[in-house]
Parts: C-alpha cells; sequence; structure tokens
DNA sequence: TGGAAGATTGAACACTGTTCAGTAATTTTT
DNA sequence: AAAAATTACTGAACAGTGTTCAATCTTCCA
C-alpha cells in the first residue's frame, strides 16, 4: 500500500514547492507583485493547478504567515523561558519582536497593517491569530515584571497594549520608512526602550513628581 | 477675455470633481477598490479623460493627500501657539495626532505605512514629505517641553523619533485591528501618554534608579 | 464658414485573481 | 492485458485592473 502513501507525498512536495516559490516572490517582491501565474512559472505548473492546492491567494499566504509567525512564538517563549531577571527577560522580548519585524518586513506588515482587501474579514480574524499569540507573550513578560516589583502594578491589560502598540509603531516605522533620516538604529530603539520602561517602572514613594495632566 | 477664464474654471471645476469622487470612493471603499473606472462612472466622464488632469493614480491620490495633511499641519501648530504650558501642549500635540489617524484612517495609513505598490519610490519620496513635516511640529514640542525644564534633557532628535514611533504604532494599530480587543480607547491612549511622558520626564536626583540593562 | 486648438473618448494592451470544461496520466477493476 | 474510474493537470476564458493613443467631437477665432 505504498502507492497512497508515494502519492500522498509528491501531493505534500508540490504543495511545498508552491509554498517556497511563493514565499521566494513574496519575500523579494512584495504581495501585490507576486502573482499567481509568476508562482505557476517558477514551479513550471499551470496558475491552475494552484487552485487544487490552496483555496486562494490569501490561503496561500496565511501557510506562509503560520510558517513565519509560529518561529517568532517559539523564540519569545525561549527567552521567557531562559532569563531569569523579568526585567531583563522583558526587555529582550520587546527587542526581539521588533528584529523579527525588520526580518520579516512584508509578513510582519501583512499581519499587523490591514493590506487594504488583501484578506477578507473572515481570514482577517484568522491573521488575528498570530497577532494575539504574540501579544500573549508580551503580556506574561509584562505581568512576570510586574509580579517581580518592576513594573508599577497598573492595569495589566492597558500596560500591555500600550507598550506593544509603542514596539509596533517603531517596528512598522523603520520598515516603512525607509527614505526617513532615523538616527542609529540601535540607539534609537534602545532609547524608546528606556522611555517606555522607566516609564512603566515602580518608583519609591519619595521619588513621586507631580502627575502631567490629563487634559 | 472672460472665455480664456471660464474654460480655466471648468477645467479647475472637473479637476474638483474628479478629486471629490476619488476622495469618496476612496475614503469608503479603499485605496484598492477606488479604481480609475468607477472614479470615472461618478464623475459621468470616460477612463481617460482622468488621464487629462492626473498623470497617474497615485498622483491622483497624492493630491488628497495634501488637502489632508495641510489640515493635520494647521491643527497641531495652532496647538502649539495656543497652549502656553509646553508639556500640556506636548500632550495636546500627540494625542490630536492620533485622532488625526482615526479620523482619516486610509490616508494616515497610506502615508505612514507604504502600501506595497501603491506608490513608486519617486512618489514614496514626495511621501515622506507629510511624515516630516508632522514629526517637525512634534520635534518642536519636544523641543520646548525639554527647554522648560519638563523632560529630560536627551538627545532631542533621539527622543522625537521614539516618541513619534510609539504614537504612530497606537494609531495605526487601532485603525488596522479593529478586531483586537483592546481596553477602552481613551483609557489606552492616556496610559501610553503617561508611560512616555513619563519616561522622559527630568527627574531630581534621589529619585533616580539604577538604569535597566540595555542587554 | 473653415480650420485650428483643445477636450473627450472607444478601443485596445498587458496585467491581475479565479473558474471550469476538458485532456492526460495513473490506479483500480474486470 | 483491456476497460473503466479516479485523479492531476491545463487552456482558455471571464471580469476586473491601470494605462495609452488615434480618432472624434466641441469650441473658438479668423
Amino acid at each position: 500500500m505504498g502507492i497512497e502513501a508515494r502519492k500522498l507525498r509528491h501531493k505534500e512536495s508540490l504543495r511545498q514547492m508552491i509554498l517556497d516559490a511563493a514565499r521566494d516572490l513574496f519575500v523579494n517582491e512584495g504581495y501585490k507583485n507576486a502573482s499567481i501565474r509568476k508562482i505557476a512559472e517558477k514551479i513550471e505548473y499551470s496558475p491552475a493547478t494552484i487552485y487544487s492546492y490552496f483555496s486562494d491567494k490569501s490561503e496561500l499566504l496565511d501557510a506562509l504567515l503560520e510558517e513565519t509567525f509560529t518561529g517568532l512564538d517559539a523564540e519569545l517563549r525561549t527567552i521567557s523561558e531562559q532569563e531569569p531577571d523579568s526585567l531583563v527577560a522583558l526587555r529582550q522580548g520587546l527587542r526581539a519582536y521588533i528584529e523579527f519585524g525588520l526580518d520579516n518586513p512584508n509578513h510582519y506588515l501583512l499581519v499587523f497593517v490591514l493590506d487594504e482587501g488583501a484578506f477578507d474579514s473572515e481570514r482577517q480574524k484568522f491573521k488575528g491569530k498570530y497577532g494575539f499569540q504574540c501579544f500573549d507573550n508580551l503580556r506574561r513578560a509584562i505581568a512576570l515584571a510586574m509580579k517581580d516589583g518592576h513594573l508599577a502594578e497598573a492595569d495589566l491589560e492597558t500596560t500591555s497594549q500600550a507598550l506593544w502598540a509603542a514596539m509596533h509603531g517603531m517596528t512598522s516605522l523603520l520598515i516603512s520608512q525607509p527614505g526617513f533620516p532615523f538616527v542609529e538604529r540601535e540607539g534609537l530603539i534602545d532609547r524608546l526602550l528606556d522611555i517606555l520602561l522607566d516609564g512603566s517602572r515602580k518608583r519609591v514613594a519619595s521619588s513621586q513628581q507631580p502627575a502631567v495632566s490629563s487634559q
């Protein structure tokens, strides 16, 4: 009964060929320019064949995102397991997040910035999965840092979302505005991390200063 | 000689009709779905006509961005002129920035997130103009707050870019992730502003705490 | 009224994602 | 081994996109 197995193996390998070709084109030429026809040509099959492996273009890209973001999740988990100091772990996690985005700019933007019409609203929710997964890692790291007394015990959810937003901003700006005259990148990222962690740090009572008016 | 004038008036009015139709479609259906043919149909002209008023689709959209971002610039200038307290002014400016983005989500994303292939690299630089203009307002507000002793006198450029990145992150996340379970919006924005301003605040010597390790 | 100038357009080109009837290859049944 | 059935694959088409350009239609001035 190795026939069934061989067929399945072939199918699986062709599926992977499609993904590889798609990833290559997608990473190098961007989402819009990675047309089904180009992918098909690259693997020397007809465009229609792709549709018997993936229901549409967005499912194809979704499979790529799955691969990529599983990697990020693993990396973030490793950090939180290996670094005993929760504040250092948090800082490392935030850095890893940014660097992941810079290493996978196309995938990052696809997940965290809705590419107008690239995904219908059904798959949009699916995309959210990756964002949520990765946000969850951040929240856990922050919870730990709060418990250890490194951060002020403010509302966990609000704080996590605020920090996430800030990290996302740095990541997506560096990706999207290559023409902007940014200062030296490492220094810039460090400055943001300093501000964020300082701003959420637990302070001794004597150092409290009058809060900035909320209006 | 009113003939020349009338013709020019007509031309100008048609140009405006195109812009209006484009804005309408663009705001309601997004960049990708605002096709030249739909715009043409809306104004009851042929698609080709549009090309004698705008050299291509991106120039058309660029004209819309010009309108929109001139508004933001004016708003930010008004704030810095009218609010005497530089720290309050900074906070108001940051808020205005976010709210502008939320009010003009499509335009905001077009300028601050490269829509893969929406603009060629030539016009990409042009887009940067808006970003730079608006960043400049932020930098001035921060410079003032530093001079007045509200913020620590760290490197102005680095600090401005870090804060801008954080604001951008909040703005684009709120726009791009409508499905994410964000906490109450006002509270979230306030929390981020608190963290950012606290994190960049000048502190009295006694309250200095050991810096978080940069590694 | 004739012709020049300018505004507008129909039709086409090359591209996109996607579908589907039909062909070709392969496995199963007879 | 031959026939039938299942599966894999494809060519051609559809409807859409941005864009171009020769041809037309309108308006104006001599």
